[in-house]
DNA sequence: CCTCCTTTACTCCCCTGGGGAGTATGGCGG
DNA sequence: CCGCCATACTCCCCAGGGGAGTAAAGGAGG
């Protein structure tokens, strides 16, 4: 009986909602879950053979022609297992970010480079903003898709929205600076307004003692 | 002859701007990089020596004592590499981020771990903004490491600072709005003034054709 | 001077997970 | 009725995570 991984309780999370075949959970996953916790499809298809084994999750096969789907259905051991999950602090925001890799080595390559990959993060920034106001303007309407679970969609939509936002902020703001900048990028004068800006802020209280770090649980 | 990595640029990257032992590698990985491109200490001994037999960097053995380490330093096909690296645009920003799907399902849980986990968020947010703190008053008064990539450095910098504080911010105010809700979690109000300034938004215009988006690469 | 703890300096290995390839059938538009 | 897209998966290679293990150097404290 090994431990449960994060994916399996948001599978469980996504089935407490209502069954779904496997089809349908990657769907889910790749739709709304994607963005704060992506995951390969093809693991999508395995993790809940899991659940069932553990007792979580129960399988039904309904046939269609000669075509078989499988129907997952949550079991109140796994209601439990998910009330259990939410209550015990999870990792805190893990990032990886390439271009952001790139541009923090952009002195080894040509400054039209470097602009390059700034306009890349804001073109991707402009990407998840345009389909965030898709979905914004669904959900105003009424449209969106479970309207019962709006309350905790608009919480994760409210953070995902910063993040995005962040992004796009910081990709025109970093444009703005750079093109002051001299093709000889090593000559480069740094925005010193930053760090002051964040050297005279004052320290947040460390909770001494008892607290450990989110990401270590 | 594998196609490179994009923590073999890094390392690349690094070891442009001096040799280092492999020691020195992993921690200035662990220092400055893992923010956004975190990567296990054991592989980070392993990929030199692809770089080595690449030839894009030389490995010399110093002994000290009856001890050895190894010291890499960059070829001029490594510098190579790493400026065709910077030139061809990389992945976006990827996020995995527990807590927030922990948010995500918490209606399945109980008002109170809702609301620990939003703190938790908020003093992770905390902890980074401390550190990052103490380093920018390190270059306020100029005895940070490494002073000539100052300008790369803070450019880095300002994402992560609006990256930590989007989180701060998000923590912040979701635990205002969950204070608002009933103890009965499915009978919580939206905060739709998220949404309605969302689907106020003008569509940023898409780039029609040419462009793909950033994490395709 | 001796001891012990921390830092330096790695190697090994199990297993999770990424991700692409492959295989079929159902349904629908033209 | 043909072809394409959506549905519904399985398989497998390998990159990478991460913990365990090993050992010597350096420094602090008695």
């Amino acid at each position: 009986m090994p431990p449960l991984t994060t994916t399996a309780h948001a599978l469980l999370g996504l089935l407490a909602v209502q069954p779904w075949t496997s089809y349908e959970l990657t769907k889910q996953m790749g739709r709304s879950l994607q963005h704060f916790w992506p995951r390969a499809e093809s693991k999508l298809y395995e993790e809940p053979k899991k659940l069932v084994a553990q007792g979580l999750a129960t399988a039904t096969t309904r046939t269609v022609g000669r075509r078989t789907s499988t129907v997952y259905a949550i079991t109140p051991a796994g209601r439990r297992a998910l009330r259990r999950w939410t209550a015990t602090p999870g990792a805190g925001p893990v990032l990886e970010f390439e271009l952001l890799l790139q541009v923090f080595f952009g002195d080894h390559g040509t400054k039209a480079d470097l602009l390059d990959n700034l306009d890349a993060c804001a073109e991707w920034a402009a990407e998840r903003t345009r389909t965030n106001i898709e979905v914004a303007r669904e959900y105003a309407t009424g449209t969106g898709p479970f309207p019962a679970r709006t309350a905790q969609s608009t919480l994760v939509a409210a953070f995902l929205t910063r993040h995005w936002d962040a992004v796009a902020d910081w990709a025109a703001w970093a444009r703005g600076v750079v093109e002051q900048w001299p093709d000889d990028l090593s000559a480069a004068t740094p925005p010193w307004e930053v760090i002051r800006e964040v050297a005279a802020r004052p320290l947040p209280p460390s909770p001494i003692g008892r607290i450990r770090s989110a990401e270590e649980a």
